[in-house]
RNA sequence: GGAGAGGUGGCUGAGUGGCCGAAAGCACCGCCUUGCUAAGGCGGCAUGGGGUUAACACUCCAUCGAGGGUUCAAAUCCCUCCCUCUCCGCCA
């Protein structure tokens, strides 16, 4: 959320904003509500001022006298009565519509309506050149014996997903390996639970907007998340934070549920687009700094990429455009690995800075050296995600036989193994 | 699921109708004192919004889990909801 001030003062660049992320806002209705409002709240103010020293007076009256003052106040209330059905007629659609307001992105995102647009950084080792027919992740796994789409879509209906074996000793190792790494890099681990509350979705700006794409137990008002980044942003919230414990840097594995409404047709094969995976979050809140912001957004990038190397994978990195951009994001960098079969680089990754976009949402905050109270920023990054990654780690690892040769540093997770074979 | 207790400032915790935005302690900040010291003294210190100011300051409004209500007046009384704790039941 942005602040409404800087909206008064910013009109043009909230306007810009939108039209770089390709979003249809309603600035000028934000700002006339918002005019409405306080025109309202200083009449009502005043009134309440009147009141306040009024009743204040009757506590000084002896008592015969009380009845008497008592009846002069109450047309008094009858008016504040109608300005506070007013105000309440305004605060609903004026905080709405201030929700729906994307955050202003970093000069530094370039323009561009989609994905095809976003500008690659650089590319990080070389997509091996195969001296046999490759064959995709879902060819690899089925022949494998350690992945079985079909009778998850018995058991769950499209879009889900079973591993076996050696695949299910993969998909952990490669999720505990992830954690260790970044508990290496200094982060806390933590598990967060996986059902939400409306304000921590609305509060990370998945909601409102995303209701789509979150599964909701409507008995309970709870939705299970779509990423640990709902619950760990939030593990603060509410909160002044001294500034002398910040930053705080989390890391957190979770089950992560989505229902992909509207992306009907697209990815429908194999394990890029499912409805439940797991993912390593890392999630970083500190000060109320650009610069800072900025060196944390490399840091977790850097985290990230770290691993890709350890998993011997080839990737690059793109600097995500304004209109591939998501409403709350200032800027997002993108990691896409190396994928044989799509011949491309496909998402793996996303590494986000907010500003104190989601902060002020969830009132998140520091209390300053200075004694200042400040929203903090937040920023987060994928570590891993799979099943996802298991198609650049099969793919690219794929041996003329069928076998998988694992990366070295993953073995010690995956029970030693060295190479996955078809087993019986 | 049943019964009970409670939610107050960064933290602990007092406050049952006007003198309370709120005692006290801790933490923190400033100044002073002191050099034997995990010390002492004085002062400051909730958040958001508005007015005013060059600024310091001053002032008004709201907020004591959330939302309604009673009253001239609510942290304090009533209702609903949320959360925490204790006991019982059930269960992993």
């Amino acid at each position: 959320m942005l602040d409404i001030k800087f909206v008064r003062e910013n009109k043009e660049a909230v306007k810009a904003a939108a039209a770089k992320k390709r979003m249809t806002v309603d600035v000028d209705r934000v700002l006339a509500l918002d005019q409405q409002r306080r025109e309202l709240m200083v009449r009502l103010d005043n009134d309440r001022a009147e009141q306040n020293r009024l009743s204040k007076s009757i506590g000084a009256l002896p008592a015969d006298q009380r009845a008497k003052a008592a009846e002069d106040v109450r047309d008094l209330k009858a008016r504040l009565k109608v300005m506070e059905e007013e105000e309440r007629a305004l605060d609903g659609p004026l905080r709405a519509a201030l929700l729906t307001l994307p955050n202003v992105p970093s000069p530094e995102v370039p323009d561009g309506l989609s994905d095809a647009d976003n500008v690659e950084i650089k590319r990080v080792g070389t997509p091996r050149k195969f001296d046999f027919p490759i064959l995709d992740h879902g060819e690899i796994g089925t022949r494998l014996g350690i992945l079985d789409q079909e009778r998850a879509a018995r058991i769950s209906g499209a879009r889900q997903y079973m591993l076996f074996g050696d695949g299910c000793l993969l998909e952990h190792g490669i999720l505990r390996m992830a954690i260790d790494h970044m508990i290496e890099a200094g982060f806390t681990p933590v598990q967060p639970p996986l059902m939400v509350r409306y304000e921590p979705m609305e509060g990370t700006a998945y909601f409102p907007g995303g209701e789509d794409q979150a599964y909701k137990m409507a008995k309970d008002d709870l939705y299970l998340i779509g990423t640990a980044e709902v619950p760990v942003t939030s593990i603060h919230a509410g909160e002044i934070l001294d500034e002398a414990e910040l930053p705080k840097r989390y890391v957190a594995m979770s089950p992560c549920f989505r229902r992909e409404a509207g992306a009907y047709g697209k990815d429908t094969k194999g394990l890029y687009r499912i409805h439940q995976f797991w993912k390593v979050e890392q999630v970083v809140v500190d000060r109320n700094d650009e610069e800072l912001s900025k060196q944390h957004h490399q840091t977790i990038l850097g985290n990230a990429e770290r691993l890709l190397q350890k998993l011997e994978l080839p990737y690059r990195v793109v600097n995500v455009c304004g209109g591939d951009l998501g409403q709350p994001q200032v800027q997002k960098f993108d990691i896409e690995t190396w994928m044989p079969s799509r011949g491309n680089y496909g998402e793996t990754h996303s590494a986000s800075r907010f500003h104190d976009f989601q902060a002020r949402r969830l009132e998140l905050r520091y209390r300053g050296k200075d004694g200042k109270v400040r929203y903090c920023h937040t920023l987060n990054n994928t570590v891993v995600a799979s099943p996802r990654i298991l198609i650049p780690l099969l793919e690219n690892h794929q041996q003329a036989d069928g076998t998988v040769i694992l990366p070295e540093a993953l073995r010690p997770y995956v029970a030693g193994r060295e190479r996955l074979v078809a087993r019986r």
